[in-house]
DNA sequence: TCTGGGGTCCTAGGACCC
DNA sequence: TCTGGGGTCCTAGGACCC
């Protein structure tokens, strides 16, 4: 057993995010339940509310259901993302290394802080009050020596507590808790594992590495084997960079047998373009590959993409590709009916990136940039002088792509 | 329970290159 | 000429998470 190491981990989560804000807001809504709803589905449920069965995802029907007296307010994402901001202050002003998972969730490593701020279960108590001060929201902290223990501890100590895991103590709190608390076993894997007897953390951990992976294939096999026995290696990693932008939208069923109108259709693929580049470029990343998504009215889905040869943020260039995936797409539309539509970029690159273009008098032909008859040599020279400025010698190995792939718009890419 | 919107990671086959 | 192995990129689908 690996059981080296402190407990230096702190895993933070808002309880019932969206929720917790309309109560911090709105005095009335304290103490009561309620829920967070737009389009019919449950966004977010105060814990009271949950005390019912209201779960997130739900139908707005099924919750009304089982909480006759809850109050439904609509959501007010502005509000979500300055409190979110305000809170992640927190945690920089606690530590620079924070990971954010999403909007109300982040990993924390304080291990550095120990003689300076106390024991991270010091500094885990202060952050939550912190927050409470700062913020007016309530958040549960696990602390662990591994990310996904301190995951797990939030979960247990929820809502609004701090639960620390001892490195000596934890398979005692891991091995009763059932498979589904596991971070990645979703439905399907925990149907597979019910289905071969395996119930609890304890019977996952009695399984060989070569057994869970016969059972789940091979990455999850390894990981949940990994997971079982308390060990994982996953550092916190500040500042991760989103890797995919997209938005979606969903058009409820086509009413006439024909389906939904194309103009509505490409209207609406035409909101969704414009939505994300209009993030892409605020947050300055354009990308290569634009990927459509779609749902039908069986619930099935389908995705097509499409690699760009430059990366790019113009809603005109990713608006035509989407088009084009639509069209190919369209005997799947005809046959299935149409339910949701999304746009999708990835292959995200940073603005530096895409600034730095190549000066062509006209486009190039085949063959290589450098020495081409086209190329303006001492253009090119200074935009590789620069980029080596700006990026170091990685960066040169990435101005070779110019001689395989020429193009009047080739961005330099840092890799 | 018939489902919103935003993401991550893995797998697998085919094209293509060396 | 036949044959092999290794690697990367692209596309599509699926499981999972909040």
């Amino acid at each position: 057993m690996f059981v080296s190491g402190h407990a230096t981990i702190l895993h933070a989560d808002l309880d019932s995010f969206y929720a917790s804000v309309e109560q911090r807001d709105d005095p009335r809504l304290r103490g009561r339940p309620v829920i967070v709803g737009g389009g019919g589905v449950v966004l977010a449920a105060s814990y009271e509310a949950k005390a019912f069965g209201v779960a997130t995802a739900m139908s707005g029907r099924a919750a009304r259901a089982l909480c006759p007296a809850a109050i439904v307010v609509p959501p007010r994402m502005h509000a979500y993302t300055q409190a979110s901001r305000a809170v992640f202050a927190v945690f920089e002003q606690t530590t620079p290394l924070v990971e954010a998972v999403s909007v109300d969730e982040a990993f924390l490593d304080v291990a550095g802080l120990w003689r300076i701020d106390g024991t991270p279960a010091d500094i885990a108590a202060r952050l939550r009050r912190d927050v409470a001060e700062q913020v007016g929201l309530p958040i549960t902290v696990g602390v662990a020596r591994t990310k996904f223990l301190a995951k797990v501890a939030s979960g247990v100590a929820k809502p609004d507590g701090l639960l620390v895991v001892p490195p000596d103590r934890e398979l005692e709190f891991l091995h009763p808790l059932p498979v589904e608390r596991l971070w990645g076993v979703g439905k399907v894997t925990a149907t597979t594992l019910h289905a071969h007897g395996l119930h609890r953390v304890a019977d996952l951990a009695r399984e060989s590495e070569v057994e869970l992976v016969a059972l789940l294939g091979r990455s999850v096999g390894r990981h949940l084997h990994a997971l079982a026995h308390g060990y994982d290696p996953r550092p916190v990693r500040p500042h991760r960079r989103r890797r995919t932008m997209g938005a979606q939208h969903a058009l409820g069923r086509p009413r006439s047998a024909g389906g939904h109108d194309p103009e509505m259709i490409d209207a609406t693929l035409r909101m969704l373009v414009e939505r994300v580049t209009g993030r892409m470029r605020a947050a300055g990343r354009p990308g290569r590959t634009v990927v459509l998504r779609l749902r039908f009215a069986d619930y099935s889905r389908a995705t097509r993409s499409h690699t760009l040869r430059a990366p790019t943020a113009r809603t005109d260039v990713v608006l035509g590709a989407a088009r084009e995936l639509l069209g190919l797409a369209q005997p799947l539309v005809s046959d299935r009916g149409l339910t949701l539509i999304g746009v999708a970029v990835s292959n995200l690159d940073s603005a530096d990136t895409e600034q730095l273009e190549l000066p062509f008098d006209e486009p190039p032909r085949d063959g290589a940039a450098a020495g081409h008859p086209a190329v303006d040599r001492r253009a090119l020279d200074a935009v590789l002088d620069d980029v080596h400025g700006r990026f170091g010698t990685r960066a040169l190995t990435s101005a070779s792509l110019l001689g395989r792939r020429p193009h009047p718009a080739v961005p330099l890419l840092p890799e």
